[in-house]
RNA sequence: GCGAAAGUGGCGGAAUUGGCAGACGCACUGGAUUUAGGUUCCAGCGCCUUUGGCGUGAGGGUUCGAGUCCCUCCUUUCGCACCA
């Protein structure tokens, strides 16, 4: 065990400690002790445990957000705890530099997008640092940068050559008078936001990788991540929608068949439509005399590109005065084309069975189409339906040859059928989409393909790379500056030699964020993209970020890594080992409607809430005029809602380690964390105490070694406490990551500490307490710990420190509380020597007198006793 | 619409494996110190008709025992492929 009673402690002279606690020399010191020590600095080392520790790097928008610090104090608490437990630990920061937010702040602000972008980096690395967070800055990326995109270039043109990256059209938002592509953000109630033009669909071509190709072992390998939180994995697998079904053919008389993929081939016998999408070609065909339908084709192309947008439309439809042929029966069944058959999913044609499929079922009785039942439920029930859809699977009924048969029976037995008859087959389906990465954008890393007259699209060799994106440019408008710049533009073909033009086009910018956890490890190489550092370092032992990333930017860097293991480059499948997924901070909002209806938005700052004499809130003012200002709700810190608090001031006003401390401590990290002025007032309440509780201990002057013999109950109690704490935290940081009940504990404990009296003995133990306290709270609030842990007599750093070891010894009870139930409610509570027997709890149990009372006049049934915990009596 | 979570005092939250509901903190109330306010310290603090009863979003169920498990709802949050 670890005795903090140790040599060089007694012999180390107390310090003299300020009674004030002067937070801001306090965190400058320790930030230069650390630093100068360059404790930070990861080296690799084969003959030590390695811990990579990474937190989703941050957008540089400018300044810091709360968001960013409860982030970065999540990761930062997790590598200093595993650094205390003797890892060799490798925690990292950079910038996820492209996107969209730098091309508007160079329209509204008149500044280029890359000088925006690298003084934003400038003032929030000094933000970072301000706050103690331990990075190896010597290996800070910065993904606009060319020495970081260029390796995202040269995989890209590998991808190219092994036929996993592709062109093929892909459907866009286009505003028709800024004659620019949006991102769905910037489609607001189906018009532009700067331009307010009703958007138009449009298909233009893009660049895609074959993530599809991958879906399988994407899906498998959520097997293998126990460390990801459940939700996360069972997201992901819904997202790569992985299923067993048929696709067969409808026949179109005089044109191509029709292909259609089903899960529920039970149901075929019941089909009473064709649903094609709008932008269908046998749509698109049937529109030239079709005036009604040519309209309502015109109308689809004016909906949003997002899914959210498209599955709550209401549902409509034409029909195309087209018939289908039944694959089995034969019959004709009505072609429709529909507001929710999408074009881009599946082969963009599905079958309609309304009587088994709720939507179908709608859009038949909308529009007067037949609903033929065709499963009846299993256990022989009727069922209704007038009403809504049987969506169960069951029984075949009206279904010819099949009837009788069970669901999954009938799938197999239709598949067959249209096997044997060529109209179809069993097929593994899933929802998960290839990935366009092309963007019509400026501020991104450009797509590094020379397109020629002659060769079509052409990888650039990899000795041209990198492909530079110009930054010296003005943004006049929306549409990318590198679209019209000839300079930039005209190259010739390195296949041919001819006249040819640059792709202008530029990644999406989860392109970047899908390798920098790699790049980390292999800092300064301007020769490989990875190196064998790698492979020491990979996989990330713990990533944490938000769970908004919990399907996109995740799949996508799992994606990645395995592109790099097939590349040669990493030996393993997955990048990262363990996940924490943080919640969002949240605030209070605050606001006044004018007479039109307009909202303005107070920043909490500027509110005095008002309480009524219980403390209730029923009301606020501004503070400034005095006057009532309505009380919106607690939502996102965000722009729009002016409810973000600045960490600056609160770092200003009371050290990174109040932040720091109350983030962790007002609510578990996957949960959303509620921005309190008072909770961040009492954590700092907690630091002052805790400094006096040291101050006033050093006051006593040195302890005395600590003899275990010679202590009273209440020491012993005392002493318990305080090694149960250790082992309750331990587990708190290393196991389950609930800080705020590691914070919790160390309170309790403190207020334990300060009840014992000032004997010699009672000294020692507050010695050891403290020294284990400032060690246990080191990873929270590394400044103040540094300043106690020196205080008390330490030498060395507390960052460096070994984590406390639970002595066992002290953990011993004699005697263990118990209570007891009558018929499951609580009547009284005893204590019993800790090695009592069954019979003996049972007896004590009975004759408490409490529980007499309550068992009078009735006869005891059963007793229920749950060893260290409770008896529980049943009487009748 | 689909997918994933969450809902416990005035507030944030605790209860880790089905076993004492409300730890810890905030706010509030009373007292002490100081007194200009604040700070600090002590005490109280789920609700009620208080030898007790009720209580974890609502309604059912399983169990000796349910915040925890099951079923049916309600509300809120996140994601939905071009925000990052």
């Amino acid at each position: 065990m670890r005795d903090f009673l140790s040599d060089d402690s007694l012999n180390a002279m107390p310090a003299t400690m300020h009674d004030h606690y002067d937070f801001k020399s306090i965190e400058q010191h320790a930030q230069q002790h650390w630093d100068s020590a360059g404790i930070f600095n990861a080296q690799e080392d084969p003959t030590q445990e390695k811990f990579y520790c990474l937190a989703m790097f941050p957008y540089p928008s400018g300044k810091l957000h709360m968001g960013h610090v409860r982030n970065y104090t999540i990761a930062d608490v997790i590598a200093r705890y595993q650094r205390m437990l003797g890892k060799n630990v490798m925690q990292p920061m950079g910038w996820d530099a492209f996107g969209l937010p730098a091309e508007n702040a160079a329209l509204a602000n008149n500044v280029a997008p890359a000088a925006w972008t690298l003084s934003n980096i400038d003032y929030m690395r000094q933000q970072l640092k301000a706050l103690g967070f331990g990075y190896d800055w010597s290996r800070e990326l910065t993904t606009c940068l060319p020495d970081y995109y260029r390796w995202e270039q040269w995989l890209f043109t590998r991808l190219v050559k092994k036929g996993l990256a592709y062109k093929k059209t892909a459907v866009v938002n286009w505003d028709p008078i800024d004659q620019t592509v949006l991102a769905n953000e910037q489609v607001i109630d189906g018009r532009g936001w700067r331009s307010g033009a009703l958007v138009e669909r449009r298909e233009i071509p893009q660049w895609s990788l074959r993530i599809t190709d991958y879906a399988e072992q994407l899906l498998n390998d959520l097997d293998t991540l126990d460390g990801w939180p459940e939700q996360v994995r069972a997201m992901q697998a819904n997202w790569i929608g992985r299923s067993v079904g048929v696709e067969l053919q409808f026949g179109i008389e005089g044109g191509e068949a029709l292909t259609v993929y089903t899960t529920r081939a039970d149901t075929l016998m019941g089909v009473s439509y064709v649903a094609v999408a709008s932008q269908h070609p046998l749509a698109k065909a049937a529109a030239a005399n079709n005036p009604e339908l040519a309209a309502f084709i015109e109308e689809c192309r004016h909906t949003k590109v997002a899914e959210a947008d498209m599955a709550t439309l209401e549902k409509k439809g034409v029909a195309l005065s087209i018939d289908a042929i039944h694959p089995i029966t034969g019959e004709k069944v009505p072609v429709w084309t529909a507001n929710f058959v999408l074009m881009e999913y599946g082969t963009g044609a599905v079958m309609a069975v309304p009587a088994h499929d709720q939507r179908d079922f709608e859009f038949a009785q909308k529009y007067g189409l037949p609903i033929k039942q065709v499963i009846a439920p299993a256990n022989g029930e009727a069922f209704d339906l007038a009403q809504a859809a049987f969506t169960d699977k069951g029984v075949l009924i009206n279904s010819g040859a099949f009837d009788g048969l069970s669901s999954a029976d009938a799938v197999e037995a239709i598949a067959a059928h249209l096997e044997a008859h060529g109209k179809g087959h069993k097929k593994v389906n899933y929802r998960l989409r290839d990935w366009g990465v092309s963007r019509q954008r400026y501020w991104g890393c450009p797509i590094p393909i020379i397109n020629c007259p002659s060769c079509g699209a052409v990888p650039v060799p990899e000795d041209q790379l990198p492909v530079v994106l110009p930054t010296d440019v003005v943004m006049n408008g929306p549409q990318s500056p590198i679209k019209s710049m000839r300079e930039f533009i005209d190259t010739t073909c390195p296949c041919c030699g001819g006249k040819a033009e640059r792709e202008t086009d530029t990644f999406d910018t989860f392109f970047e964020s899908s390798w920098y956890y790699a790049r980390y490890t292999s800092p300064g190489n301007d020769s490989a993209m990875l190196d064998e550092r790698a492979n020491y370092w990979l996989p990330v032992d713990q990533y944490v970020g938000g769970v908004e990333h919990a399907v996109l930017h995740l799949l996508y860097a799992r994606f990645f890594h395995k592109l790099l293991r097939d590349e040669g480059l990493v030996n393993g499948d997955e990048p990262f080992k363990r996940l924490l997924t943080q919640g969002m901070v949240v605030a209070d909002t605050y606001y006044r409607e004018d007479a039109i209806g307009k909202k303005t938005w107070y920043n909490p700052a500027d509110v005095a809430p008002e309480l009524d004499d219980r403390g209730r809130i029923i009301g606020a003012t501004l503070i400034e005029d005095g006057l009532p200002v309505m009380v919106g709700g607690t939502e996102k810190m965000s722009k729009s809602k002016n409810n973000g608090v600045d960490p600056q001031a609160m770092i200003d006003r009371f050290g990174a380690d109040t932040v720091r401390l109350f983030m962790m401590f007002a609510s578990p990290p996957d949960q959303m964390l509620e921005w309190s002025d008072s909770g961040v007032e009492g954590a700092h309440r907690f630091l002052k105490r805790l400094w006096r509780m040291v101050s006033e201990h050093l006051a006593q002057g040195t302890a005395p070694a600590l003899d275990k013999g010679a202590l009273n109950n209440a020491q012993k109690a005392a002493r318990r406490k305080l090694h149960e704490t250790i082992q309750k935290i331990t587990d708190d940081i290393g196991r389950r990551q609930t800080f705020n009940t590691a914070i919790a504990a160390v309170m309790e404990l403190l207020n334990e500490i300060g009840k014992l009296d000032d004997s010699p003995s009672s000294h020692s133990i507050r010695q050891e307490a403290l020294s284990a306290v400032t060690l246990l709270l080191a990873p929270i609030v590394p400044h103040i710990a540094e300043a106690l842990w020196n205080a008390l007599g330490h030498a060395g750093m507390a960052a460096t420190a070994p984590w406390p070891v639970v002595d066992e010894s002290a953990l011993v009870r004699d005697t263990i509380d118990l209570v007891v139930q009558v018929n499951g409610k609580l009547r009284g509570q005893f204590s019993v020597a800790a090695d009592a027997t069954r019979e003996t709890i049972e007896q004590a149990a009975l004759a408490d007198e409490k529980v007499q009372q309550f068992l009078e006049g009735r006869a005891v049934k059963k007793i229920i006793v749950v060893p260290g915990r409770l008896i529980n009596i049943v009487a009748g």
